[in-house]
DNA sequence: GCGACAG
DNA sequence: ATCTTGTCGC
């Protein structure tokens, strides 16, 4: 969870410095490769949420494509494997970006925009784990965290705060008046900060939506998979 | 040098 | 994230 949790992980022999640097080479490429351009439709008709669970040696992810018009699941997809990476704050894409990657790739129906469990470009090299998923899927994707990881809040404007990082804005932060809960959001992929903004204010009932039936379906599978 | 650190 | 029941408090 931090620097001590990484030295652990180097004592442990689970990774090693010269991984992590190289690491870090490719999320500072990444950076550059990623396109936050503005997103293309009129209106998003879905959102596709993704989450991963553990149970002991088992990671299990789920996709869930809610539609914001039916307010309904239109297609789940998962995908299950053995974590193959540590957690590592910074370098989480290496833990869920292949499970989330294979997840969607498994769905028929194509989604307008995928949600991730994690910050985009809200991240010290700009290239979290959104960055990653929606460069590998060609996909419109926004990283939604439920903490912080690098920058500061700035004032909020409703529910919504910039979130400020070497003077630039990188995101936002999401107060949900219903339940009080921040979350942070920032683009992916395929789309621009600004659409972030807007999403999370006009959209933040859908998305938190998708998020929790993509938790909830990937709990629900870790604990059928242990029986 | 001292903290901070997505799930 | 996960290991885990009841319990203290708004």
């Amino acid at each position: 969870m931090n620097k001590s949790h990484r030295e652990f992980y180097v004592a442990m022999g689970k990774v090693d410095r010269a991984t992590l640097s190289l690491l870090a080479k490719i999320q500072e490429i990444v950076a550059k490769a990623h396109r936050l351009e503005p997103f293309d439709k009129d209106r998003i008709s879905n959102f596709c949420g993704v989450d991963i669970s553990y149970r002991g040696e088992k990671a299990t992810a789920s996709a869930v494509v809610w539609s914001c018009s039916d307010k309904k699941v239109v297609e789940v997809a998962k995908y299950a494997s053995k974590p193959f990476f540590p957690y590592i704050s910074g370098y989480f894409f290496m833990r869920e970006a292949p499970l989330i990657i294979s997840a969607v790739r498994g769905l028929k129906v194509e989604p307008d925009i995928v949600l991730v469990d994690g910050h985009g470009i809200a991240h010290p090299r700009r290239a979290g784990l959104a960055v990653f998923v929606g460069i590998a899927l060609d996909m419109p994707t926004l990283g939604v965290a439920k903490s912080i990881l690098v920058g500061k809040i700035g004032p909020f404007k409703g529910i919504i705060a910039p979130i400020l990082l070497d003077e630039s804005v990188v995101g936002v932060a999401l107060r949900v008046p219903e339940t009080g809960k921040t979350y942070f959001v920032s683009p992916g992929h395929k789309l621009t900060v600004e659409d972030s903004e807007r999403i999370a204010q006009s959209e933040y009932k859908n998305l938190i939506k998708a998020l929790e039936l993509a938790h909830d379906s990937s709990k629900q599978m870790g604990r059928s998979w242990g029986r």
